[in-house]
DNA sequence: TCATTATATAAGCAAATGCTTAAATAAATT
DNA sequence: AATTTATTTAAGCATTTGCTTATATAATGA
């Protein structure tokens, strides 16, 4: 891809496209930061993990799959992911790991908590 | 899988693995919205368009082929699967078809949008 | 009407994703 | 120490995703 301006449009604004560039750059971080969240939320089993756990406090693997019904390493493997990330973390009492949310974490997802609580239009 | 509750922790509490299922239930619609919209969102390229329409209004696939630097093609496969989902629309001019948000479409995207414009801690 | 421009669509392919099953860890119980 | 339980990790595989290139459609202008 050529990195120089090419759009052809007769109407094309040129300062425009400089300013959306400018714009992107600025952001890149928290583009960043935030398109790997949505990406985790964006499944619909982690998302289903998350808002329980945003609602119950915390949960463990073995309570997933039930609830779920997903086999254990299945649900582990989401669990990962969204440990890795710093989305949940997890305390151990006995053989058992309870994982809760990392709060303050995502202010991005305690507002879609919030909508999904109040079973409103969520689109 | 197995449908009947089988977490057989000494500590399972049963009241609250139903209670889960029936949250799951009641929210299913919204989640499965939701899901749907956050998946979009979870791709950069997605994200940053969808960004900058907030931002601009309205924008071109020509324009985004510019700012992003990628081809036509990919950024028109992008821009349908939003299209298709009914988060964005379009406008024809000539031969420039000009692509906007839908409004009030998804107030889950616009409190993403807004974190970004503030340029915080996002996560 | 023919060429040009803007966009979309389709086919092909490499990489990523999300499951499955099997094996490894770790803690509790016997 | 050996067994059971909870969880993780790893390997394998089918599906999905997101690009590429080539082709189709639609509007403009010569």
């Amino acid at each position: 891809m050529a990195l120089e301006i090419s759009c052809t449009r007769a109407e094309a604004d040129q300062k425009q496209l400089m300013r959306c560039r400018e714009t992107l750059r600025m952001s890149s971080n928290s583009i960043n930061t935030i398109g790997k969240v949505l990406a985790l939320a964006g499944n619909e089993t982690r998302l289903k993990i998350l808002f329980l756990l945003n609602k119950e406090g915390e949960l463990c693997p073995c309570d997933f799959s039930d609830i779920l019904e997903m086999t254990v390493p299945a649900i582990s493997q989401h669990i990962r992911k969204m440990k890795d990330a710093g989305l949940i973390t997890s305390r151990r009492e006995g053989q058992t790991l309870y994982y809760s949310l990392v709060k303050g974490q995502s202010e991005v997802l305690e507002g879609i908590f919030s909508r999904l609580q109040e079973n409103k239009k969520v689109a």
